[in-house]
DNA sequence: TAATTTAGCACCCAGATGGTGCTCTTCCAT
DNA sequence: ATGGAAGAGCACCATCTGGGTGCTAAATTA
C-alpha cells in the first residue's frame, strides 16, 4: 500500500535517537523506554541493522548499539533496503514478473521507481530529526 | 513494503491502454485479452475508477470504458489514491497514530511523504507509455 | 560468579491482498 | 421488443505478510 512497514519506522526512530547521542552506546531497553516501542520487536530490528553494519553492538553491562557512521551520511534508502528489501514499487523492479511480456507500463513504472528511490537516497537519518540545533556556521 | 498493490498496477495498465485509444470505448474483455490480466479483478478495478470518475462507462454491445480526461492530465497520484487510499508512508500521514506523542521522526517522515507524493503527482498516465519521446531500444 | 545485554530460533495471530462465482440490472443493436 | 453484451453488487475463499512474543544461548563486565 505504498507504506513503510512498522519495522522500518521503528528502525528509523531508533536510528534517529542514536543520532542524537553520537558515540554513546544505547541499550535496547533505554531506547524502548524513551520511544515507547515494543521491546522485543525493536530488538529484532536493531539486530538486523547491526548485521547490516549500520550499527555496531557491544554486549554486557553498559553495552548497546551505536551508529557506525555519522547520521548525515546514512541515507533513508539504505535503512529501508536493509529492513524490507530493495526499494521497488513493483515485482519486476526487484525480482521479475511473468506479465513483463505484455506489460505496457513496465518502463514507465521503472521511471517512477527510480524517482522514489532518489527521494529516499537524497534524505538522511539526520534530516529526520526536527529542528536540529546544529549551527550551519560551524562547518 | 513500499509497493504498489496489484490493483493499482492493473489499473494503471488499463488506463495506459485506454490512453492509447483516445475516445474509444473499450470493453473489459478486450482490455483483459490485450493485457492478459485476471478478468474479474480488472473489472473490479475499472469499476472503482469509473465510480471515481476517472473513467466513464457505457453498457451494451460496443460499450466499455474510456478516459474522462486526457491522459496527460491524469496524475498517477490520483489513480493510486482512488485505488488504495491516500498516498502516505505512515499511519500518521493518513489517519493518526498513538505514538505521535513520543515520535521523533514524525515531522521528518512528513517531509519524505510529501516528496514521494510530489513524484506521484508530477507524473501522468501518459508518461507511463513507452516509445513516445525517445527510442527505448538499447539502454 | 552474577548481572546485563545482544544473538538466534521458532512460533502465533490478524488483517490485507489477490482472486473468483453468480446474479441482477442496464442498455445498445437489430 | 427483445436478446445479447457489458457493468454493478455481493459474498466468499486462500494465502501471505507483517506485527508481535517467548525462551535460551553466548558474550561481556563489574
Ligand atoms: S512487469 Fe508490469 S505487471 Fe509485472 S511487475 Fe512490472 S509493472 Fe507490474
Ligand atoms: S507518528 Fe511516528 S510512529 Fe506514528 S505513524 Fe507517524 S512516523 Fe510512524
Amino acid at each position: 500500500m505504498l507504506r513503510l512497514t512498522r519495522r522500518s519506522e521503528y528502525g528509523l526512530m531508533a536510528l534517529a535517537y542514536l543520532a542524537s547521542r553520537p558515540g554513546e552506546y544505547c541499550s535496547v531497553r533505554e531506547i524502548v523506554e524513551e520511544l515507547k516501542l515494543p521491546k522485543r520487536l525493536l530488538a529484532e530490528v536493531l539486530k538486523d541493522l547491526s548485521r547490516a553494519e549500520l550499527l555496531e553492538a557491544t554486549r554486557g553491562p553498559g553495552g548497546g548499539y551505536r551508529l557506525t557512521q555519522p547520521a548525515e551520511r546514512l541515507a533513508l534508502a539504505r535503512v529501508v533496503e536493509v529492513l524490507e528489501g530493495p526499494v521497488a514499487m513493483t515485482d519486476c523492479m526487484a525480482h521479475s514478473c511473468d506479465l513483463e511480456a505484455s506489460c505496457i507500463i513496465q518502463t514507465g513504472i521503472g521511471r517512477v521507481t527510480r524517482n522514489i528511490r532518489n527521494v529516499l537516497e537524497g534524505m538522511t537519518v539526520a534530516e529526520l530529526l526536527p529542528a536540529q540545533p546544529e549551527t550551519p556556521l560551524a562547518v
